[in-house]
Formats: C-alpha cells, sequence, structure tokens
DNA sequence: GTCCAATTACTCGGATATCCCCTGTCCGAGTCCACGAGG
DNA sequence: CCTCGTGGACTCGGACAGGGGATATCCGAGTAATTGGAC
C-alpha cells in the first residue's frame, strides 16, 4: 500500500496557488518551482482539474489556478483527485467461496473483515477531510516563516528564466 | 493506493485458525477452504510466519498454527505484516528544492502535508489496531450464525479430499 | 491615431513508451510418521 | 513384545516468470497577445 507520488506534489501546488488566486501560473513553472519533472506535473494537474478542483486557461499568460477557495478545498479532495475513488480494501467474498461458502442471502451484510476495513479507511478519510489547503497554508507560514509561501508565490508570478 | 488482495485471505486465515489451537492446518487445506491458489496463498502465510503471527510446523500432518491467543492478535498486526511497515505517503521535501527551497536548518521538524498525511495513517492503523482477530470471530459468529465458524475448522480437522 | 487581421508564441490535452512491483508458480530442503526387521 | 533403523510421503521455504498499473515523455490542438499595415 503506496501512494503516488503525485499526491505530494499536487498537494504542494494547491498550497502556493492558494497564496493569490489572480493569474493563472503554467506548469512548467511551477514544476521548475519544485524541481520536478514537468510533463508528469502536468498530468496530475490535469486530474484536478478534471475533479474541478483547479481551471485550466489556454494561450498565452495561461496556466492553472484554484476554482475556489482554500478553505473549501480539503486535503481528501486533492487525494481522491489523484487517486480515484476506489477503496483501497476490496472484499473478494471469499465466505461465499469453496465447500464450506456462505449462503448468499445471509451474505447481504458486508463481511466482518471488511467492515473493519472500511471502517479504518474511513477514519483516514475523515482526518483528510478535516484538514483545508487553507489550514495547511497556515500551518507552513507558521514553520516556514510568515514570508516564505508569499515569495514562492512571487516568485511564480515573475518573468521566467530571467535570472538563469 | 491499494491493499494487497493477500491480506483479506491472511485474515479470513487467522480468523478461522483461532477456533480450536490444537493441531496445524496446512496450506492446501487453507487454500481448498476458501477456493484460492494454494502457492500464492503460502507466501502470504509465511510473511506472517516471518512477523511471528504464526508458526510453521514442519513434516507430515504439519501447517500453520496460531501462536498466540486471539486477543493478543489485532487486525493491524495481520495488515502489517502482510504489506510491511513502509508508510503510505513518502515525503520527499520538495520544499528544500527548487529555487525557493528552504534552508535545511528551517526544516527539522517534518513538513506541514507530511504531518496531515501521518496523522490519518495514524487514524487508520489505531482503527485497526482496535479490533482483534478474536474480536472479529465473536463479530462472524454473530452475522454468520453461531456454528458457521467451528464448522468451518471442524471441515479444516477432517482427512482431506475424502468426499472429492 | 485607430482599427483590424494575420502571425506568433505560448499554453493545455490526450496518446504513447518504459519500468517496477504485485500476482502467480515452481521445485528443492526439511521433518515427522509408518513400517518392518532384529533382539 | 519392545527397540531401533530405514524408507517414504507430506510439509514448508525460498528462488523463478508473467502482467498490470504507476512513472515518465512526446507531439498535436487551441487560444490570447502581439505586431504590422491599412484607413
Amino acid at each position: 500500500m503506496r501512494l503516488s507520488g503525485g499526491v505530494e506534489w499536487a498537494l504542494h501546488c494547491c498550497v502556493v496557488l492558494s497564496r493569490g488566486v489572480e493569474e493563472p501560473v503554467p506548469v512548467a513553472r511551477l514544476a521548475e518551482l519544485y524541481d520536478v519533472s514537468p510533463t508528469y506535473l502536468a498530468k496530475h494537474l490535469q486530474s484536478l482539474a478534471a475533479d474541478g478542483l483547479i481551471e485550466s486557461v489556454r494561450g498565452k499568460r495561461g496556466g492553472y489556478r484554484l476554482t475556489r477557495s482554500a478553505e473549501s478545498i480539503t486535503v481528501l479532495d486533492v487525494v481522491r483527485a489523484i487517486e480515484g475513488d476506489g477503496a483501497a480494501f476490496v472484499c473478494t467474498e471469499i465466505r461465499q467461496r469453496g465447500p464450506c461458502a456462505a449462503a448468499a442471502e445471509d451474505c447481504q451484510r458486508a463481511c466482518s473483515i471488511a467492515r473493519v476495513m472500511i471502517a479504518a479507511e474511513e477514519a483516514w478519510r475523515s482526518a483528510l477531510r478535516d484538514v483545508s489547503i487553507r489550514d495547511v497554508a497556515d500551518d507552513v507560514d507558521r514553520v516556514a516563516g510568515k514570508g516564505a509561501l508569499t515569495r514562492m508565490r512571487s516568485w511564480l508570478a515573475a518573468a521566467p528564466s530571467i535570472g538563469a
């Protein structure tokens, strides 16, 4: 059980995009900020756009920007956009197989093992749902210093590749 | 993010093994009970044995049996034995990369995003740790009928392939 | 000076290879049980 | 009748292929800004 590495990228992107929603930021710029593969990051941002978390602006001076306020986007929203809605544990109903199989009419409720796993996943989802991108951004300000995020956001807005 | 299918098999095996600890049960018999691949199930049971949850008895009339009481084995123990101890979310510290990288001395605490993910995983683990194999077995008795598990355990103990 | 239109440069978007881990399988090492011979 | 040794069959254990999804990449579709000329 391992999450895609794109989850980390997407979360960092959403956090930095939550500072100043004015103008869109191209993928190449975000990739340069974090020193990651631009094309692969693009793939993940497309997933976020497909779920309506960010919107794309095409053409010159285009890019991505958040569609709604950072308060209304939860960490779970981002994780689900990247990883999909599928549950981690999938019950194959092996209790209904083999020589001691349970009768189908006795299996209307989910099996005991599946219920435990589902409850645990719900606890996981709940923890992620309780934290918004805004909360994370505030925490970054608290840990890394008040101006760190704003400085990164300003760098994104600056003309690309001048100093390089 | 998806768990290995072996988790389901291993949990069912531990539950049925918790009924009557007298004599070991061979892998082939367990595989026949659930109608799954014997060799692949063996691989997973080896993982359980490596973590000390079950012990192997070699030779004729050998097999696997639980090493301790079902109360002292948690669902989390089984999941960790199959999936390993690694965290689902791995922080690659991209905050320390790129042109706006944070200084290393400012990163002694885990980054805000990683903390959220770690806390969620801890909630997931906690939910799995709160349920023992004994609890699951009792719930199976409650749902599938009091004698279902005992009947399966008796079938395991019976001489193999008589009726077939 | 103003308007318009073609050009251009920059952006996203989906289709395309590559790699690694999970799935699934196999044969060899090890061990207990059974049986038979000898005392 | 009891003991011991040998054989056999059954078990686990780790080493060996195949497949699917994540990783990483590329080129084409689309759009806004620019720029040049005409009025």
